[in-house]
RNA sequence: GGGCCGGUAGCGUAGCCUGGUUCAUCGCGCGUCCUUGUCACGGACGAGAUCGCGGGUUCGAAUCCCGUCCGGCCCG
């Protein structure tokens, strides 16, 4: 059911391109899947993603948790039908939110009692329990649930906490009973090479139909991402999809599909739009408020495909967003992640052509 | 002709009564930067007024007094 077939690899690097298969569809790699953490990729409708040639979103298991809550979500049957996307779809399990929410939580071997941060009610969550829920929203691909821990952190600590993941990977494989979800590991262990070896060992022996790189771009000095995967992907068996979690800036995928990654999810593109800020080929990461597009008669790249370019301005986009209008959200947010996925695209098909390194090239500065 | 209210950065305002560590508040706007498994259409920083104008009182005035200009309103 869980079918991952590499279809070319690139002989400059380890870069590949693959198909895998779920039951709400294929997706081919490497992919950029959007968040639509709380059941919406923020802004678009399913039939928006569809044209921008979206194969796979991603969701989140601590947010739906809170709201509308796991019940709720088996009981309208899934969120796929809920949230109307028929593709497939990705939850992470919550782990990341240990992380990020650090002020309202507290970690046991056990799990984690969080304070939730809408209402400050106390929950609790566990590895069985973040499968539990994670089958109740019904995803085609759920992530063990992991502990994240921030970049910086000594080595002690990325230590306990990597045990602590391989643990609650045992647990969330033990605790899964549905068969139609695929159960991806998450390797940790920080900035150590030794213990990303070690991770990278374990997971992978858990012979699970994917595999995650957790605890990167968590405040780490920037060179340590590469590094770590240099040390982990030659590791991993290579007939299972590779997930970078929660990577999106265009240098650090053209990097790490270099080095064998297959996937990645990233608020970034949508965050950025919401933010008033969008990519260019030209020049790289932009801010639409910048004076200059004040009073701006192009779009904002003329080659660009994307609904946006396509139809209007830099001056509209600019008024748009300084004057809070939704549509300036939509339509930076839709050149953002045409941006990525038509990145993704242009890497899949250079990398059936032999010509990855052009790729490459092409956005090693784009951040 | 008489009376009242108001005149502080691009805009809207606080302070004025009880004059001095407020030679100036806050919001918007403006500018620059940040943003990598989304708490966040968010965050950080910055530029910008000498307080309508003139004079007076005082050691010291946006703050008190006089005059004057501008805007609005009211009564004749």
């Amino acid at each position: 059911m869980f079918e991952f077939r590499i279809l070319s690899s690139d002989p400059s690097s380890n870069a590949r391109c693959g198909i895998f298969s779920t039951p709400h569809g294929d997706f081919t790699t490497p992919c950029f899947m959007p968040c639509g953490t709380k059941g919406a990729v923020k802004t678009l409708t399913p039939d928006e993603l569809k044209t921008l040639n979206c194969e796979i979103l991603l969701s989140n298991t601590y947010h739906l948790m809170l709201r509308p809550g796991g019940d709720f979500l088996k009981s309208v049957g899934g969120l796929h039908k809920w949230m109307a996307w028929d593709r497939p779809i990705l939850t992470d399990s919550g782990g990341f939110q240990v992380f990020s929410l650090a002020t309202l939580r507290k970690i046991t071997d056990e799990g984690v009692t969080f304070q939730s941060h809408i209402d400050g009610s106390t929950h609790h969550l566990t590895p069985e329990k973040s499968i539990e829920l994670q089958e109740q929203i019904g995803a085609d691909i759920i992530m063990a649930f992991d502990e994240c821990p921030p970049g910086g952190c000594d080595y002690d600590y990325a230590e306990k906490s990597m045990k602590r993941t391989h643990d609650w990977a045992k647990r969330s494989l033990k605790a899964k009973k549905r068969t139609d979800q695929a159960l991806f590991g998450i390797i940790q262990g920080g900035i150590y090479k030794d213990l990303r070896t070690e991770s990278a060992k374990f997971i992978s022996d858990l012979n699970l139909p994917g595999i995650a790189i957790g605890g990167v771009a968590v405040g780490e000095p920037k060179p340590y991402m590469q590094e770590v995967l240099e040390t982990t992907c030659p590791l991993l068996p290579k007939d299972r999809p590779r997930y970078l979690m929660g990577i999106g800036e265009p240098s650090d995928i053209v990097m790490a599909v270099s080095q064998g990654i297959d996937m990645f999810d990233c608020v970034l593109p949508t965050r950025l739009a919401r933010h008033g800020s969008f990519w260019t080929h030209e020049t790289g990461r932009e801010t639409i408020t910048a004076s200059k597009y004040t009073s701006g008669t192009k779009p904002i790249e003329e080659n660009c495909n994307c609904y946006t370019c396509k139809n209007f301005v830099t001056s509209y986009l600019r008024h748009l967003i300084i004057e809070k209008e939704i549509l300036g959200h939509r339509l930076l947010t839709i050149h953002n992640l045409h941006f990525l996925l038509n990145l993704m695209g242009e890497i899949k098909e250079a990398i059936g052509k032999n010509e990855f390194q052009k790729v490459f090239k092409k956005y090693a500065l784009i951040q």
